[in-house]
DNA sequence: CGGTACATTGAAGGGGCTCAATCCACGTGG
DNA sequence: CCACGTGGATTGAGCCCCTTCAATGTACCG
């Protein structure tokens, strides 16, 4: 039931609503973070959002959308770092260096929200609380770069896709972009091979080995998950980790 | 000429003379670092730092020594996520969620300076310049990261344990711990393959076949690279990403 | 209707693993 | 002073997971 009049207040910015439930922010705070997302940019699906070796003065937050941060190598592999979902800083840490290490591409119609270091830094000047409860929310992506590093190093092809799926079920479902088991995604056999470290064709053996199961089943850019548990013992994977995340408790008592 | 009267001083404490780097300090600053870093704890070598699955209210700073962090799976494979050198947080991500997700083992006798979350919190807001030097040094630990997650998906293993060799070389260079070609740690075959998803058979044969191509040498925890710039090639390693750091302009200007 | 993007399948090969044995240096206790 | 245990390096044989190469299928689109 979308109003117009107050679509804006009503749905709170992604980057907002993500630090806020890390801290309690103020009206005053909302209002900044939101306006600080506002202005929008928008990038069609499979443009290059962040390119590798260039110079940017700045972040941007991903508003709406999904995109995929990678590195070409020079054999032309490409290895995918990341899905970046809506609420996260896009290039970080790419443009933090003098030429961005990385490119992030736009996996599907996307908006972002450019922001200016400059600002970024004025907003911790003013803000610490904010700066701290942005450092806190990296290290739930700390976390996840670990998880998929140790999918890499440690984990069979199907148990790395088998926890890729999940992953991307939970941090979906976080934003309301999934229901109980299953999510929408434009994702190809070679997406996921590209970020799992494998080729094409076995990505494809091992789906139909998953789907064969009744664990996954990917149609139409639709991935379902039937049973959740199941496929979390086969992955070994810890649907709660990204969930028992929190702020010390002497965080609030200081403010 | 080391002078005892003023070595504290002289010899400023390693997260100082990191910041130190991204930013300018003020006398103050440098000394509220220093002072954060004083009250070391000793861990002699291969205890833990941190366990996973313990709850902390605080992290470490690393003052002296070298440490791991891993996880290890549910069959008893290892995955080091890194290697820990001093100047750096320990406990990013681990100690951030409820209990936690990696533990920490000191590699040699280690001493750390322990570090509340409430103390921390503090320190960011009454220093949110230092609040914004920590993330933008967290970005050049992000861009390692990123470097050992596409070794693992993307690199053979004559590349993945090349590209180790010299990531190691270029961070201790970095704060005094090399010289131009080796430095020492007690690196054995079993650390590496566990840090590069590999056997340990494999890794030996990898590092002969690089010891007879004259590219690397190991003797007694010694690691000698006599030609570097051969061996950046045959790991594709850019010896300068971690060089290529920058803080904005912007920075500087604010303050 | 031809082109493009993506999924699928087969055959063959290789990179890296497992298993297992051996070797070596070192420390320790008798 | 030697026997033994331990941590680590080394080497060999066999094999399997996953890759590469290549072809085919299929849907969609201008």
């Amino acid at each position: 039931m979308p109003s117009l009049s107050t679509e804006k207040s009503r749905q709170a910015r992604p980057l907002t609503r993500k630090l806020a439930q890390i801290v309690t922010l103020s009206a005053a705070q909302v209002t900044l973070l939101d306006e600080l997302q506002s202005a929008n940019r928008l990038v069609r699906r499979h443009r290059e959002i962040v390119t590798e070796g260039h110079s940017y003065d700045g972040v941007f937050v991903l508003i709406e959308g999904v995109a995929i941060r990678y590195r070409i190598l020079h054999d032309g592999r490409r290895q995918i770092l990341n899905f970046v979902l809506p609420g996260v800083f896009i290039g970080f840490p790419a443009c933090f260096f003098e030429t961005a290490l990385y490119s992030i591409t736009a996996l599907t119609d996307v908006s972002v929200a450019p922001i200016s270091f400059s600002r970024l830094i004025g907003l911790f000047e003013e803000h610490p609380r904010l700066a701290t409860a942005i450092l806190w929310s990296f290290a739930r992506e700390a976390a996840m770069f670990n998880e998929h590093l140790i999918a890499l190093g440690r984990r069979s092809a199907v148990e790395r896709v088998a926890h890729l799926l999940l992953e991307l079920l939970v941090r979906l479902q976080a934003i309301g972009m999934a229901d109980d088991s299953s999510y929408r995604l434009p994702l190809t056999q070679e997406l996921i091979g590209d970020a799992l470290g494998l080729s094409v064709p076995y990505v494809n053996r091992t789906l139909r080995q998953l789907r064969d199961d009744g664990l996954v089943v990917i149609k139409e850019q639709q991935i379902t998950i039937p049973d959740v548990a199941a496929l979390s013992a086969l992955a070994d994977f810890e649907r709660t980790y990204l969930s028992r995340f929190r702020m010390p408790a002497a965080f609030e008592a200081e403010s």
